[in-house]
DNA sequence: ACACCCTTGTTTATCGATGCACCAAAAGCG
DNA sequence: CGCTTTTGGTGCATCGATAAACAAGGGTGT
């Protein structure tokens, strides 16, 4: 059973030195010894087929060349994205990613950080913020480093060591704004459960555009999806398809919405379409993310992009940082989000001769 | 910067015992004390809320409660959500689940493969397989354990662990049965650049069913994607499209077309809108996978669906038992694809009157 | 009464890489 | 020439968990 590994104390052996010498070239620290003896030991190597055992230098030096990232669910476009860009990033660095699929579960999480912890993984890149972190607090106490990626809670900002976020006010006042600007006033919002900062963040975006034409964004305008059980991120679909029927089946429909996430938006246009409504014509719909499909349905999204690579790349080069000892104590990078206007939105039409059909 | 870690001394200090009883604890070697001693011990982990070093366990076992998971991108749906369900099934047995993106290049495949050794991981599940597969020869040749998610070669296969797939000859044959059910006769294939062992059954499952009719599949209604560098699996959005057109381009075009899978399905809705052509009125449209936004596409993709959660959860679990050494020597689960009927297949309509207008 | 075994532990060696203390030989130096 | 310094290494302890070997106390069969 047992595979015959081969170690430093081999190596050490077939070039005549000791095992001391080998590590030392494998760390470079070639100011030890001659050039000619590193020569003699590289071609040990070379012809021995040598490859130092990363379990073992883990285990010595304590630290573990893996960032944990967790995530709602990878099956989700959003954050199968995150997942594909942070393992590019983090691959590039010489980092393993270990993936944990968390499913917003306060006690899930815990757990997997724990098994982190354990297996000696210092960084953490948390997907999907929820606030508060307390619950993460045991794992810090125990030096785990945490990163955020796409928000960052106005409290407990010394639990958090860095964190990426895209400007979330910026995102509601560009989806207003774009939709003020087509001529729509009653603009709907149609979200999820959580109630990140990002999320108020972007609300309150939206509410200061809307009042800078004196909009106002009434509670019968936002609709919020009930929390149920298992929020695998996809469920998305669903709500929104049943959020944009409640809302277009009020006396007063919306001639807009702005959608959570692109997921959100494309269970819109199954809704609006279940109630016969046309987009653009009768609703329009603004997402968020941009997601890969956005482009490819019909009509296309009009859609808020997050450049999920920049910002993957920029928080594992800032936890990377931090880990090797070198990073500044809380980072924060802080992303600028793109209006990508596609077919969805059009001035508002039709829609009220329509109403009488549902 | 250290952190005061609590090893299994400290906790046998505290209990009054030897390293070794807190050891045969953790392990539940329980007829080796009494239980109160046992309760001691453990009382005194919970007091210094210890958790065993799993590096060092690792370290000294030389096994690794880790696998692997090459897949060419994560942020492709169907990949996304196998990745998912193998980190799902992994986790409920204890195992964590390093993630890859290969973008189906062979020497990121085997770098990818010589890191996770040296990472003293043992057991990797490899997605989209190739054919051949001795560029892995050396990493099993030092221990390693490979699993096939998605198909299994014909030739090589010692080289493979254990397998799971879709039964891909049934896999055509369904998708060829239901058009030719509904009248197609000019049918065609719209495929990757990818020759899997799967590709080649699936093909063939097509034939059979065609032939059976008597229709015979030309070369000119196979249409196949060249490759282009970064194969993320997201650019078949691109190559359907492209292919659709050209496809639908020629004198005679096709009535219906089989996807490679429900990517290029997508990507074959917006050639088909590119052209003027209405699916399904004047080309129906089969995929492969049932990925998420099959259902909500307008109208709904008819495809064929492989039960993701079922063959992650049968991959896993064989591979983690052979890891622990009671595995049969190739076992290979074969799953059954089902047909999902949704509106982009009907019978075939004015296909041919349109044709002027391209 | 003596050999033998079972229970309940303990001591010791080990996995592979690494950091620290140490050391022999060569080289500099007044 | 006797002294220190530099060069180019070697030997040993160590990280935390664990398997193997061993031991002390008590019962048991003959």
């Amino acid at each position: 059973m047992k595979v015959a590994a081969i170690g430093i104390q081999e190596v050490a052996r077939a070039a005549g030195v000791s095992a001391t010498t080998v590590s030392n070239v494998i760390n470079g620290r070639d100011a030890k010894m001659r050039a000619e003896t590193r020569d003699r030991v590289i071609s040990a190597m070379k012809a021995m087929n040598y490859t130092p055992n990363a379990l073992a230098q883990q285990f010595k030096s304590g630290q573990n060349k893996t960032i944990g990232l967790m995530v709602p669910s990878v099956a989700s476009p959003f954050w199968g994205a995150v997942a594909h860009h942070v393992e590019r990033a983090a691959h590039l660095r010489g980092y393993r990613v270990l993936i944990g699929n968390t499913t917003r579960d306060h006690s899930e999480e815990v757990r997997y950080g724990e098994m982190l912890l354990a297996s000696g993984v210092r960084g953490v890149i948390l997907g999907s913020a929820h606030v508060p972190f307390d619950h993460f607090r045991p794992l810090l106490d125990r030096g785990m480093q945490l990163a955020s990626f796409g928000g960052r809670p106005a409290e407990g900002n010394d639990l958090l060591g860095a964190s990426v976020s895209v400007d979330a006010d910026l995102v509601g006042r560009l989806s207003a704004m774009h939709l003020l600007g087509l001529g729509h006033r009653r603009i709907a919002v149609l979200t999820g459960p959580i109630r990140s900062e990002a999320h108020m963040q972007r609300l309150a975006g939206i509410r200061s555009a809307l009042a800078s034409q004196g909009v106002e964004l009434g509670e019968d305008l936002i609709w919020r999806a009930q929390n149920r059980g298992s929020s695998d991120d996809n469920e998305g679909l669903e709500q929104g398809r049943i959020g944009v029927r409640e809302l277009l089946a009020t006396p007063e429909p919306p001639t807009a919405i702005i959608a959570q996430n692109d997921i959100f938006a494309i269970g819109a246009y199954a809704g609006a379409a279940d109630l016969g409504f046309s987009i653009p014509r009768d609703l329009s719909i603004v997402g968020f993310d941009d997601i890969l499909f956005a482009a490819v349905l019909r009509p296309g999204l009009t859609t808020i992009r997050q450049s999920v690579p920049d910002m993957a790349d920029g928080i594992v080069a800032v936890l990377v940082n931090q880990l090797s000892g070198k990073g500044d104590a809380h980072p924060h990078i802080r992303s600028t989000p793109e209006l990508i206007v596609r077919g969805s939105t059009a001035p508002p039409g039709a829609a009220n001769t329509r109403l009488a059909s549902s």
